[in-house]
DNA sequence: CGGCATCCGTGACGATACTG
DNA sequence: CAGTATCGTCACGGATGCCG
């Protein structure tokens, strides 16, 4: 029997706040639960469903389904259909998606002197440390990739050039070896590794400890050989 | 008859993401509804209960008190009664509150190219157009007060000094004639004034255009005898 | 009159089950 | 694997009432 049923209205008009304000029009956008969270995971590059929906704990399913949704409408994501050889789709930002690196940063910067013991109900991924160790590897002079090791799990950052994150349109002036501000996992090519603990890497978050001193005081364990790996080392 | 019904559990339990993640935790604080709305009324300075009702248009009673008691338990907003003459209380924000003034800012540069044309259901004030600006006048090595005119209304803003929106910890750094960034109405001393219209407060806004070209194009009034009017006018 | 609290209707959210 | 369907619950928006 085919059950006639509305289709519910599914497509979750979006409410706005409507006001004549650029923080209202951006919230209007982004400001729904789960929606900048997902874009902190795709900033790590593209992801399928099923990878957004296991590094998100908590998100259900339809409302992972609707954010995308809603986010492709927007004009913040892509829907990619991968080459026949893996037959799966991936979500990626847009340029416009990817502008909100700054708003991210700006986030992460503000919650990171709130994220001090964790709790036991608290998820961790390694590339959630991405954000706040960019700030720290904001100044540095030479650009480049730095493969950033934690007990938790490894990744990637694109370091240096400077003004990527609180800098302002596009996501231009750094590396060109990655799309994206950071990447979970290993590098493909990697300039420098570091391997730190968390407690450094959340003290270099949060700008109690400068990336110079945590060297010499080796919290922080330098390897490589080009000049980014110097400039690390040297301070 | 006394009815007994249990308090409804009102104080809203925060719904955690439960992720140990600087930008999971500040969306914890701070991603709720109008949460970042009302920091943004509250930047201007400190603002009674109806005064936020009536400039946060869409806002109900019971989530405008929800919002307040639980920014006032996460500590970005402190309560004060007035003395006496006037039997009123305040909201206004505290230290850390101020410093979601970067967050603020990115967004409002984030969402200035999508404010474009301004829909029958808009509401407008003339103080929401303060963030934009601020990013076009923080470049001034000046520091002091600009008020603005616009059709709108007035306002004014903290400029000068650089990096009092895109840096980092405290609000530090600037005039100490303001306790906020900018603020609703004339300003109460005035290192310069300026009058323009929206669409050129729009354009300084999205970067597309410079102050010192505004000024030479006409499209910005500038009045004022000190080194900050001189500076706005010179370039 | 300002500052909420209460009631109510709608819809967004979270969990689970199910399907192409 | 990538979602859709269903459902209970809670948050939101609007109006109204209360109380100092």
């Amino acid at each position: 029997m085919p059950r006639q049923q509305q289709p519910a209205a599914r497509s979750s008009r979006r409410r706005s706040y409507d006001q004549f304000c650029a923080t209202a029009r951006s919230l209007d956008l982004v400001g729904d639960r789960w929606t900048l969270l997902i874009v902190r995971e795709l900033l790590a590059g593209a992801r399928r469903y099923t990878d957004l929906h296991a590094d998100l704990p908590g998100v259900s399913t339809d409302v992972l389904a609707s954010r995308l949704k809603d986010m492709e409408h927007s004009g913040l994501v892509t829907r990619r259909r991968l080459p026949p050889p893996a037959a799966a789709s991936v979500y990626e930002l847009t340029d416009r998606g990817r502008g909100l690196l700054p708003v991210l940063s700006a986030l992460a910067e503000w919650g990171a002197p709130a994220l001090t013991e964790r709790r036991p109900t608290d998820a961790v991924r390694a590339h959630w440390f991405a954000l706040p160790l960019l700030r720290a590897l904001d100044g540095l002079t030479h650009a480049g990739v730095v493969e950033v090791h934690l007990d938790e799990g490894e990744f990637h950052v694109r370091a240096g050039g400077g003004g990527a994150v609180a800098g302002g349109a596009g996501g231009a002036g750094g590396v060109e070896d990655l799309p994206t501000a950071y990447g979970d996992g290993p590098a493909p090519r990697a300039d420098a590794r570091i391997a730190l603990d968390i407690e450094a890497c959340l003290a270099l978050g949060r700008g109690e400890l400068t990336l110079t001193q945590a060297v010499e005081d080796g919290r922080v364990e330098v390897s490589g050989e080009g000049p980014l790996a110097a400039e690390i080392r040297g301070g």
